[in-house]
DNA sequence: TATTGTTATACTCTATAACTATA
DNA sequence: TATAGTTATAGAGTATAACAATA
């Protein structure tokens, strides 16, 4: 079992073994992708195993960072998820101190959410360990980093029309 | 809602919205990674959508219909998954009839799994719907398709070995 | 009536740990 | 003791539906 010094949770992902590709799917883009995706992500979880900060929190504050006093249903659809997913995620951010709510005077029902200076600071944080890894992934990569985030863009936004 | 004829459950995966990669993370591969992957998926649910078969069960079926008669700690070892995790998932693909759970003689513990007649109908069913999506993908990705399975595959081993 | 945030509930996928039967 | 399969439990991440407050 992994250690895991702030809490008890602990990355979860793949675990490693020697497979990789089945043979079967050696030519399917939609396998590789998975693959790929699940490696990556549990390389982030594991740069994040000695913080209290989850891998999940990194779209949220950064989001934060550049766009300011969001509220929770338009910081949604930033994210790209149903509002009420967002709800218990915000509240641990503010137990943690990591972002305030602010109520907004024209509309009783909502409210801004910003960053405070703790959630700056956690975010630049969280920054840092997501270039780390990136620059892994650029590594791998190499010279292919352009071609590569094209035609992933191209994959999102084929199905994201339909 | 989407509705589904076979049974209550339904695809899930981003909801279709406007925006897609969120300026600061437009030069960071993990989250195009990310994205692209479960937009991908989710499509592939949204295929399986009239049937009764589910996403996850694609990758089983195709293992077993080239790995004809692997125990359930293989075949977890192939996937890359927990041996625990396919327990239920082998006990729905047999009441299903698609599976057949064949003692081990020498090792009363254990068990081969195989592919029914039915599970290879399923199987194919489940590959022409694959490589359906699939085709959709390589229309997608063009000519870039050697160079992405290629820079995929790269990702893949760097992260899997350490 | 429509919208906002929240809550309740549910489902997928995964993991660890403990149990059982066997080796 | 060690291993194979199972069960129990947990947690992240997501969704829908319904609710209260407000618009």
């Amino acid at each position: 079992m992994k250690a895991n010094i702030a809490n008890k949770e602990v990355p979860q992902g793949r675990e490693e073994t020697d497979l990789l590709i089945p043979e079967d799917f050696s030519n399917v883009i939609g396998y590789h992708l998975r693959v790929a995706q699940e490696a990556s992500f549990a390389a982030f979880g594991t740069l994040l195993q000695n913080t209290d900060l989850k891998p999940g929190w990194y779209t949220i504050l950064t989001i934060l960072s550049q766009h300011d006093g969001l509220t929770p249903s338009e910081l949604s659809k930033v994210c790209g998820r149903d509002r009420s997913t967002l709800t218990s995620t915000l509240k641990k951010l503010s137990i943690r101190g990591l972002i305030d709510r602010e109520q907004i005077q024209c509309d009783q029902r909502s409210y801004k959410v910003r960053l405070t200076e703790e959630g700056q600071r956690m975010q630049a944080k969280l920054r840092a360990i997501a270039q780390e890894h990136d620059r892994r992934l650029d590594e791998i990569v190499g010279d292919d980093k352009d071609a590569l985030l094209a035609v992933l863009t191209k994959i999102i936004a084929a199905f994201s029309k339909g």
